[in-house]
RNA sequence: UCCCCGAUAGCUCAAUGGUAGAGCAUGCGGCUGUUAACCGCAGGGUUGUAGGUUCGAGCCCUACUCGGGGAGCCA
């Protein structure tokens, strides 16, 4: 009995026969033997069919056989050096189960339109396939980070009954009897809660915001991981995502070799990645900015696009920019009592020109000024009242961040769009598949 | 919401205002080491939609639709 094995382990197999089941990758037929591009999830193989080797209605059913056929490969495993990933099958039966004629995703180069209206599709691809394993590999590493770390996992909900800053970015959804939802653009909220419950906490999901943004780094959906810790002041937060971040790295150089070289990833970018990461004063970043291009950063506004791409360019590694204006920030964001015109809080920025990968801060612990702030901000003050009781009942000073899953597997990738870091992609004007 | 760019074969693109083309994909045939193979043959078009200018529009003009890139906002 020929064991059924698995591309990613077939070097366990060497010298033995195994059967492969997958789909055709790709094939280049040359008169008597047939080169198959193999694919099943796993990974890729070359498979070689000599007509001499195989049963006649094999060898000619590969021959019809077009580009995603289903097919079931038994053959000889070998090191083979000629052959790309090392490993050949040199094949002696097996059955093409659905020969298939004109799958639209060609090995040619094709537009963003096209691939992204057949995404159903693209994803069997070769470079689909590596970014979303690194993706996998990142959520797990992601997970196994929190567990080691003594962190829960408690979940923010979907459903949410109003807006956390403004409603103008939420998605409205009807809730039953005339009443209105909102799919949450953050758990944050929530997950103070559960810090306060649970002591060191995160949610992982996914959040949703109607921002009318056509970028390379905007999704209308996205999974966003937000740890939340009680008793952590701005500085353990910013050592917090140091920390996440070169885990994350470190695991995804381990396990996802295969997949990095498939996107011919510059791996000493990443294999950079080692703490400590430069840290800048949001004072210290208007300076620089000064300097680097006079007049385009007004002092006392956030960061724009282009202010964090020259910033970010400047470092090899992750850069915390700290300390921004008290003003231009969120209404939960604790004051610095060093120096009352700044928040505290920190946006990571990724390397290469990718932006903000990261968005945290120290919360606002005493309800008083919590409560002027959300006035401040003209928000619906009864709509805060559970979020007020968390600084009503046993309040401690605490802490955590947001991080975008789909810009740092964008940005450990080394690819153009977020869009390719999603499994199906939500935009503004793309909702199919 | 604003700025820029685009739409021609299934896909990626070409075509000076004058007969709509190539490569890939598809089908058939050939080839024992291909890596996006190669060679031969074949099929494949309401040039995004509507209007206008012109003897004549894929090409020029107007509007619309769809898409791409960016700004703002954000992760």
């Amino acid at each position: 009995m020929t064991p059924i094995a698995t591309i990613e382990k077939l070097g366990d197999y060497v010298g033995q026969q195994v059967t492969l089941r997958g789909w055709i990758h790709h094939k280049s037929s040359k008169g008597k033997l047939h080169f198959v591009q193999m694919r099943d999830g796993t990974g890729y193989v070359q498979c070689v069919a000599f007509k001499a080797d195989v049963p006649d209605e094999l060898f000619e059913a590969l021959g019809h056989a077009g580009q995603e056929s289903s097919l079931i490969l038994t053959g000889l495993v070998k090191a083979e050096p000629r052959a790309p990933g090392g490993f050949e099958i040199s094949v002696k039966g097996g059955e093409v189960l659905q020969k298939v004629e004109g799958f639209p995703i060609t090995p040619k180069e094709h537009g963003p339109d096209f691939l992204l209206s057949q995404r159903h599709l693209w994803l069997r691809s070769k470079r689909q396939w590596a970014i979303l394993r690194i993706r996998d590999a990142v959520i797990t590493a992601i997970r196994r980070f929190y567990d080691e770390r003594g962190f829960v996992c408690v979940d923010s909900p979907i459903f949410t009954p109003a807006a956390c800053e403004g409603t103008s970015t939420l998605f409205e959804v009807d809730y039953f009897d005339d009443a209105k939802a909102y799919l949450t653009q953050s758990g944050q909220l929530y997950a103070e809660a559960t810090a306060m419950a649970f002591g060191k906490v995160y949610c992982f999901g996914p959040t949703f915001r109607a921002e009318k943004s056509k970028t390379r780094r905007h999704l209308t959906e996205f999974w966003m991981l937000e740890p939340e810790m009680a008793y952590a002041n701005l500085d353990d937060v910013m050592q917090h995502a140091e920390d996440l971040l070169c885990y994350v790295v470190k695991s995804v150089l381990e396990r996802r070799q295969t997949e990095l070289a498939v996107l011919e990833r510059d791996l000493t970018k990443l294999q950079a990645i080692q703490a400590p990461f430069p840290r800048l004063t949001y004072d210290e970043a208007h300076a620089i900015l000064e300097k680097e291009a006079p007049g385009q950063h007004v002092y006392g506004d956030d960061l724009g696009a282009p202010d964090e791409t020259i910033l970010s360019n400047k470092f090899d590694r992750p850069l915390l920019v700290h300390r921004y204006p008290y003003e231009v920030k969120a209404f939960y964001m604790k004051r610095d009592p060093a120096d009352p015109t700044k928040a505290l809080c920190v946006d990571v920025l990724g390397p290469e020109g990718v932006g903000e990968i990261i968005g945290g801060s120290q919360r606002e612990e005493d309800l008083d000024v919590l409560l002027g702030r959300i006035r401040e901000h003209k928000l619906p003050e009864e709509a805060f009242a559970w979020y007020l009781d968390l600084r009503r009942y046993g309040s401690v000073p605490h802490g955590g961040f947001g991080l975008g899953l789909e810009r740092t597997v964008g940005w450990i990738c080394g690819i153009e769009h977020v869009r390719e870091a999603s499994p199906f992609p939500r935009m503004m004007y793309r909702i199919y598949p």
